[in-house]
DNA sequence: ACGGCGCGTTCACATCTTCTTCACGTCGGG
DNA sequence: CCCGACGTGAAGAAGATGTGAACGCGCCGT
C-alpha cells in the first residue's frame, strides 16, 4: 500500500495523517474516535492560531454550534487526556478564555515567565 | 467589545491579530483576557498617540466612562504586567498624567529624552 | 434476540478566571 | 498641608471552562 503524501501534518511529536485518519505520537499510533480525530485535525490545520468554539464545531461537527452546547469542551478534554497519555509533559491544546482553543506544542511545566500573573 | 476586524498590527515585538484575539510577543503567544486584549487593541490602533481614558473606555468597553470608574487604570496595570512579563526591559504603555495613555515601544531604561524619537 | 461495548451527547457540579469595586499608598502641584 | 491623579493589591460576585457520570444508540459476536 502506498503511504500517499496526501495530508500529513506535523505538530511537535504528533504526526497527523488526515487522509488515513491516523495519528502517530512519537511514532506510536493513537486510538481516537472519529470526533476526537476531526477535532484534532481542525485544530492542527489552524495550529498556532486561536480557533473559536463556533469555528471548531463547524469544522469538526459540521453545523452551527448551538447555544449552551458543550461538546467542544468535552472533546477537547478527551483529546487532551489521550495526548497527555501519549506524550506526557507536553501541552498541545491551550485555552484562551473568551476566545477559544489553540494547538501548539509546549512543555507542560514551563517556566513562570509571562502569562500567569496571579 | 468588538474583536473582529481582519487586522494584523505590529508594535515593536508585538504582533496583534485583532481578528483572532491573539497577541504574539516575539513570536510567543500571550494569554490575555478579553478586556485586556480589547484594551491593547484600542491602544494599538492609536499607537504613538495619547488616548484619553474616556476614549479608551469607549473603544475597549463600549460605553461611557462613569465618573470615578478606575477600570481603565486597573486594566492598564494588568496589561503592563503581562507585557513586562513577556518582554522584559520594554515599556509599551506610557502614562500622560491628566491626559491618558500612549502605546509606544521603548526600552524601560532611565533614558527619557524629550519624546520617544518620532 | 441478547448482552457487552464504544461512542457521542447532555448533565450536574467542581474549579478556575475574569471583572468590578474598594482601600490604601505614592507623587507632585498649589 | 491638602488634594487630585495614578499605581497596586485584594475581595467578592459573575462567568467560563474542566471533569466525571448517566443515558441512549448502533454495532458486533454469540
Amino acid at each position: 500500500m502506498e503511504t500517499g503524501h496526501g495530508e500529513l501534518v506535523r505538530i511537535g511529536d504528533l504526526e497527523i495523517r488526515a487522509r488515513e485518519g491516523l495519528v502517530l505520537a512519537s511514532g506510536r499510533a493513537l486510538t481516537l474516535s472519529v470526533r476526537e480525530f476531526d477535532l484534532l485535525v481542525a485544530l492542527a490545520r489552524n495550529a498556532g492560531r486561536i480557533v473559536s468554539r463556533e469555528e471548531l464545531y463547524r469544522l469538526a461537527w459540521g453545523g452551527t454550534l448551538r447555544h449552551g452546547d458543550r461538546s467542544c469542551d468535552v472533546y477537547v478534554h478527551k483529546l487532551r487526556a489521550k495526548l497527555e497519555g501519549a506524550l506526557p509533559g507536553m501541552q498541545f491544546i491551550h485555552t484562551h478564555v473568551g476566545f477559544g482553543y489553540r494547538l501548539d506544542p509546549a512543555p507542560s511545566h514551563p517556566f513562570h515567565t509571562a502569562a500567569t500573573g496571579r
